[in-house]
DNA sequence: TCAAAAGTGTTAAATATACACCCATGT
DNA sequence: ACATGGGTGTATATTTAACACTTTTGA
């Protein structure tokens, strides 16, 4: 399941090779786009990449012998270093004209590289729009094979974006807050161990709007998936909240 | 938006043909698939359609020029005749061994058609999955273009299902209880005029068990969704349920 | 000592649940 | 007339909401 092969080979790649060979590696016609979510200062973040002056979701292809979702864990893997984060596809971009041929067409001249219409990344793509939760903290970011820079933005102030990528970071938006209400998966945005008051202000941050403290503690309580540590947080700046982990399942 | 010109030529064509120029008019790789929904004598059913002996979920592919969504709805359309039902994409399934190449060498064979692993219907494909909503009473049933049967079956007892159709069919059973509970979309499954009673027995076969009665119509109609009609429903066996229509959204 | 953050409690309002009662209709 | 399906009401439990009270802590 880890670095396979072909993978291991990308890996070594330049981008000439990878624009001459893509199109015997990959699928055509699909990608792998990453909506890549972290919490900091009180903000959700995304992690974009520059290309060209704009910026764009972190994505990638998929081999031919290899799974849309294995293809969506190993591109998040190669951007963030994680091994095993909350990854989850919430919708398909596929619009006829979806495309990044005038894009590639600027980055190709700028760096030196041919270009050339045929060129297999000029194609149509349809894009599996994955998001991901991710500890901030823990990522370990990489630039994709077109660009070294990388940052995080608030999800709520974006930067100029590439073709659709915005909307696709709307609907994330949409879809996480659906999700988070129906399921418990907001804890994936923090470290092992957590205090209430910062589960809230990322709940408060997904929702777009405040949240009453008691009755938030008593609902996430009430779940019956948090385990209280003994030890409260040591470094709060006024009264140390207490810690919390996801209890283990028990079988 | 209707029926393009590549659209109305594959109505023409036939099946050699299709196997023959297929891979010129339709994007590599990536096909749609549809769990359309209906509903009849008290259970939710899903309309599939015969291939070498085994059942499968109508499905098709997605021209070059054309949008995944706008696929689906011509695939739709193709199979019920209908012109806007209720089509939501639910899911993508990508694994890397999903192919039909054993179903189609048994099949060419019947049919007399030559069969070569080469075929592009043989390649690997990433499918789409949609469901449909729709009034099973409005429904004009069209074979595919692999095959003219087609039928109703009970979505809890489905027959011999072609590679992972049955899977997908139990995720659309997931996502439409999801839904169900969040968005009003179940009047789709019912003709303009409906009464309280067929409305909840569709919420009973979604969510797979029985529904109070009291609270249930207490629970539609303060979702201000309703319009109770002067008439009540005239056919009825014992006492005549009122009918209902979604009310006209007022801008 | 005091303001702000964190934890808990108390009450009221809103919803959900269960079930009882009544009406209409075909047998 | 009575069993059945359909419509409505009522009492109870549960959940949600609003806010008050208390504790802790750094400034």
């Amino acid at each position: 399941m880890w670095r396979n092969d072909t993978n291991y080979y990308l890996c070594l790649m330049d981008i000439t090779q990878f624009l001459k060979d893509g199109a015997s590696f990959f699928l055509p016609n699909i990608s792998v786009d990453i909506v890549i979510l972290g919490f900091k200062d009180g903000e959700l973040k995304v992690l974009l990449q520059e290309f060209d002056g704009k910026w764009c979701l972190p994505g990638g292809y998929v081999f031919k012998e290899e799974a849309v979702n294995d293809a969506a864990v190993r591109v998040l893997e190669e951007r963030t270093g994680l091994q095993q984060p909350f990854l989850r596809l919430f919708q398909v971009f596929g619009d006829s004209n979806r495309s990044f041929t005038e894009e590639f067409k600027g980055l190709m001249k700028k760096i030196g590289q041919d270009w050339d219409s045929d060129l297999w990344i000029n194609q149509r793509f349809v894009t599996m729009a994955h998001y991901a939760l991710v500890n901030i903290e823990e990522v370990k970011p990489t630039g994709g094979i077109f660009s070294m820079h990388y940052d995080w933005f608030e999800v709520d102030s974006l930067p100029d974006m590439l073709m659709d990528h915005a909307e696709i970071i709307t609907v994330s938006k949409s879809q996480l807050r659906r999700d988070i209400t129906l399921e418990h998966i907001s804890f994936n945005l923090l470290p092992e161990e957590f205090t209430m008051p910062e589960l809230q202000r990322i709940h408060e941050a997904i929702l777009g709007r405040k949240l009453e403290r008691s009755r938030f503690q008593k609902k996430m309580l009430s779940l019956d998936v948090l385990e209280r540590l003994p030890k409260p947080k040591e470094d709060a700046p006024r009264r140390k909240p207490f810690l919390y982990k996801v209890k283990e399942e028990n079988p």
